[in-house]
DNA sequence: GTCGCTGCAAATACTTTGCATCCAC
DNA sequence: GTGGATGCAAAGTATTTGCAGCGAC
């Protein structure tokens, strides 16, 4: 990801806050720039470490705060992959994906469908649903946790 | 669901729990009872009322610590459905689905989709991944909502 | 009778909120 | 200068844990 993606970033999310009279401060641009600049599908202790040792000081209601403004901007979106907190990723930089999770080692693999996602469309028309979103995780052993345990497989 | 499954249900809790030298106790049985005679989708406060409005006097402890192991048990199954607490429902009674959850009224919509099932294993053999389990939940308006809401379609 | 189970209360974990001060606009 | 933003601490909500007494086996 280059930084000119992180200014069109930046830009939509000021737009945003404008448009309901909010203000861009510097937590929440170096929150978005963080958010921004990962693939990885951090907690808002994380989020909050990461900033911080930018040396810029800030509270963790701000990240709860800010994390929030960035969700409804549709510019990131949570996950509860059941660890008692809630994850946060970028939808730029990668297209719309689902996830599985590794039971054995925690690792999380992302994959694209489109027909499974055609499929929920589907689904979704059949019981005149009108679909916002939708949330497809996997659990099981990733391939190095499989060698590990071949008596767990299911 | 007929009062034979729920003695089905039982012995197979009851073999569970002595495979790993527990007990049977009499707030495990009757909270078994009332899982597995719902299909309705409750969490621990809500099982905790059913339970005593039957006036079995039983702690909230105790109900998250059946659940856990009636979860371990692969007799129930627990679902985030992003309303702060988990919710939980037997695996009986009906076969596996999937869920739709309406955003206006809270409503909540099982399906089947055998093709996307299908998928999600053709995904998981493409990664070496061994699949345990999945949960594929689709969040927007159902058919009463959309009516009310025509311009929050997506 | 033993050892697991229960309920209470306290503890923990994550998130939200109230408020005085601060700062983007 | 004004009204939103911040950070702290307190409050709130869901869940887990320690422990003394209870009860299933």
């Amino acid at each position: 990801m280059t930084p000119r993606d992180d200014q069109h970033y930046l830009s939509e999310f000021e737009r945003f806050l404008a448009s309901k009279g909010l203000r861009l401060t510097v937590q929440r641009r170096r929150l978005t720039e963080v958010v921004m600049n990962t693939r990885e599908h951090l907690s808002v202790d994380e989020l909050l470490d990461r900033v911080r040792q930018q040396k810029l000081p800030i509270g963790r209601a701000t990240v709860y705060r800010t994390v929030d403004l960035l969700c409804q901007a549709g510019l990131m979106h949570g996950h509860d992959f059941g660890q008692g907190m809630r994850r946060y990723e970028s939808v730029f930089g990668h297209e719309h994906h689902d996830h599985m999770r590794c039971t054995g080692c925690g690792r999380i693999i992302e994959f694209q469908c489109e027909e499974i996602e055609r499929l929920q469309e589907d689904v979704a028309r059949k019981h005149r649903f009108t679909l916002q979103a939708h949330r497809l995780e996997m659990f099981g052993l990733c391939s190095s946790c499989t060698k590990l345990n071949p008596r767990r497989t299911k």
